[in-house]
DNA sequence: CGACACAAACTAACCGGTTAGTTACTTTAC
DNA sequence: GTAAAGTAACTAACCGGTTAGTTTGTGTCG
């Protein structure tokens, strides 16, 4: 794997398993789809990433990576920081999908995951006034993530009913946590 | 399928069927486990069902039927409405799995659903004063619904760093819609 | 510069276990 | 007795993974 043509056969199979994965999860992709997605050999896949199982952590690893570290977590700025998370998730459709199917079937797989939240929660902690509210900052954290996902994860024959403009969503994931943990912005 | 064993046996099929699809999701479940798991010969499932396809189709419309329809919905009182969702929620992994599976992989089966988030709807309208709020009554039930799942959509690795009991988990909840909606209780 | 050697990259065909679905036959219940 | 219910064995297609053989790129030496 060291020219430069042999890494790109391996990007192109990893592009193709994303894109095969994000749509039929692990149990449903085909290999036979990904090596034609990829337009390579089906063989090649074995080559550089093993199996269909460690290919497919591969997608996840590289999925989830940037799904939990390129918005930037500001506890002082509980709103905006769920404004930005809501921004990104509305961004990457199959980034989320992938993340779906993680849960469902590789519920082991917490990878680097675990470890991204305790750092956002001791950040949180750090600037929470703790005698003021009863509620734990990994609670709160769970209610703001939860309303930032709240567009994403609601059922599609509500998603249809109600407003369908992205930004008056962004809006009310917004107001939603100002009002329930104020504005922020020391 | 008119005698009475008949019947029973078609009932261990769809509750193995269950079982295995809440495991497995469609792409992953066996039909040879399902029979096994229902003590019932294969061929049976063909009978009573169909094909893989129906026999899905028959779980999810059982679990999605109990998973919007048993918890009554009071506009009057949204965190009561929020806690008794949890409640059930929290009662029902199974129903929730198969959920998860369905949005998957059957995305375009939204069965009885939309009727019955409509008619939510209308009961929400009829009580909430429109000129108060800017908000679509649609969209308050996005963000309710969405505050009674939190604990369930969360991901595992933040929410083994929040609280586990079940009370406080509920209360949060509870506590979250009144804070934006108000008591209710008129 | 250019023929050569060799390893890395790639290909096509194949293999065997698995799986959804079928069928011919037997048992059971009324 | 007979129709519904159930069984076991079978089939054809599928699918993850392998392998034997071919091509391509690259550094070496005359």
């Amino acid at each position: 794997m060291s020219s430069r043509v042999a890494e790109a056969t391996r990007n192109r199979i990893l592009s193709a398993a994303v894109t095969e994965f994000a749509r039929y999860g692990y149990s449903g992709a085909r290999i036979d789809r990904i090596a034609a997605g990829a337009s390579a050999n089906k063989s090649m896949i074995y080559v550089y990433f093993g199996n269909k199982d460690q290919l497919f952590d591969a997608v996840i690893d590289a999925a989830i990576g940037d799904l939990h570290q390129t918005v930037p977590f500001t506890p002082n700025d509980l709103p905006g920081y769920g404004g930005r998370l809501f921004d990104f998730l509305m961004a990457h459709p199959v980034e989320i999908r992938i993340d779906a199917w993680r849960r469902l079937e590789r519920p082991a797989n917490t990878s680097l995951e675990e470890e991204i939240f305790a750092e956002k929660i001791t950040a949180l902690d750090a600037v929470r006034p703790q005698p003021w509210t009863s509620q734990d900052s990994a609670d709160v954290l769970v209610t703001v993530i939860s309303l930032a996902w709240s567009w994403v994860t609601v059922p599609e024959s509500l998603g249809v009913l109600a407003s369908q403009e992205i930004a008056a969503q962004r809006q009310q994931v917004v107001q939603s946590i100002e009002k329930l943990y104020g504005a922020g912005i020391d």
